[in-house]
DNA sequence: CGTGAACTTGAGATTTCTCAAGCGGGGTGG
DNA sequence: CCACCCCGCTTGAGAAATCTCAAGTTCACG
């Protein structure tokens, strides 16, 4: 289990090398998923917690007539059904590009889990965050434009990839489409492109292929009433 | 530490007579909370756990120009500031009713958390569905008519109240207005109205003063598309 | 009996959606 | 090596859902 996730916990709690052990000895069965591909579906019941350990990816459901609603993206270090430890899970993920990904048997992970308060706790405020980030995203659903929606999103991404190191110098890989920000945003692809396109105007961003380009930090932050707190990262600036 | 949270823990794992003893003796003092009060602010920084004993209440943030977004509603037995355990509240939680709310110093919880693993999966797990359920109301909002929205919401106001008693017989006591539905659902007090009257006229439910009476669950499940799975309860049909 | 909050109604204004079509680049088969 | 095709992006224009503004109504409560 790589120095990706175990950086990612200890933004939430210091963690002594013994924890550190732990978390590299847990088995894991690594498995490589194609762009495009479903890391794995709705109803899905294996019992196997998956790490992202190389790529992005994002989760979604999708209702009976095929509208969709993604939840959220992923980077390396990130446990993509976190929920899966002790529920099932209610939605389903998404290859956005190629990635590796680590199976971690459940009863393994809860043994250490159960063996190391540390780690159980920086666990746990993982899936706090997430719930953090959900609310977020409920806000902006339910209460902003959709400028001000799209701008918080950039905003949220940025800063997340920031945190992981998949970017900086105002420039981020985040290779989605339009349809995929329409769906996480919760908006049609064709207003999607007609915001973009006036944030691009604007000078904010630009967001062509599969890279992100910040043209003007506070600008964006301003658009999308953006402050990072929610993340409940350490101090990082950006 | 009384019996409703005690039940509402159990839904998410089998307690131990050891476990349920050590949530009985966790210290916590109980304060009342007047209709209407806020319960606590969005900055607050207290080290307290909150959990409703008695009465309703919700959880929300506010926009600077004022907008609001409510998140959750909670009946007596949730834990309504969770994410304290291990870090700071964004967002604030207010009283519908008078309430009254035990307040469980965090160091007493995490003890407990530490020594009785069960007892940490059962509020992990609450944290979790927690989570699930902030996903079907990114759903709700970010894909389904204001109809569906609506209905969806009763839906899952009605399963949780029957989960904790609070309700039967196709009459559920939710005293919100018709304003907190709207900050809940991303819409505005007029078109809730309507909305609300629509379903009226279908005679799918009645909904005056603080009373909320099904009229036709199968038609407002249909209408909702609502599935309870996300809620993750013991099967307890409604 | 007065008052205020909550609910209701009407009507025009906006945002956002849907449908429909054209454009452009990269990948692929001939 | 090139033509074709598909996916993603873009544009236009009318339609629908939802919002805002503004009043009026109702009902519980003091």
């Amino acid at each position: 289990m790589p120095g990706r996730l175990i950086a990612n916990l200890e933004n939430y709690g210091a963690l002594t090398p013994a924890d550190r052990h732990a978390l590299e000895a847990l088995p894991a069965r690594s498995v490589v998923c194609p762009a495009g591909a479903e890391i794995f579906e709705e109803g899905d019941t294996s019992s196997d917690c998956r790490v992202l350990l190389k790529g992005q990816a994002f989760r979604h459901k999708t209702l009976a007539d095929g509208r969709r609603q993604i939840m959220s993206f992923h980077a390396p270090g990130d446990v993509i059904d976190l929920q899966r430890v002790f529920l099932t899970v209610d939605y389903a993920a998404t290859a956005l590009t190629v990635c590796e990904v680590a199976l971690v048997p459940r009863t393994a992970l809860t043994a250490v889990l159960e063996a190391y308060p540390q780690v159980a706790r920086a666990f746990w405020s993982l899936s706090l965050v997430e719930g953090a980030i959900f609310r977020e995203w409920m806000v902006g659903m339910g209460r902003r434009s959709a400028q001000a929606r799209i701008a918080h999103l950039l905003c949220e991404v940025v800063v997340r990839l920031a945190a992981v190191g998949a970017g900086g110098n105002d420039r981020y890989r985040f290779p989605v489409t339009q349809t995929h920000l329409a769906d996480a945003l919760g908006l049609s692809v064709v207003h999607t492109n007609r915001v973009l396109q006036a944030l691009r105007r604007a000078r904010l961003i630009d967001f062509r292929g599969r890279e992100l380009v910040v043209l003007d930090w506070p600008g964006l932050k301003a658009a999308g009433e953006f402050d990072a707190g929610y993340l409940q990262l350490p101090e990082r600036a950006a």
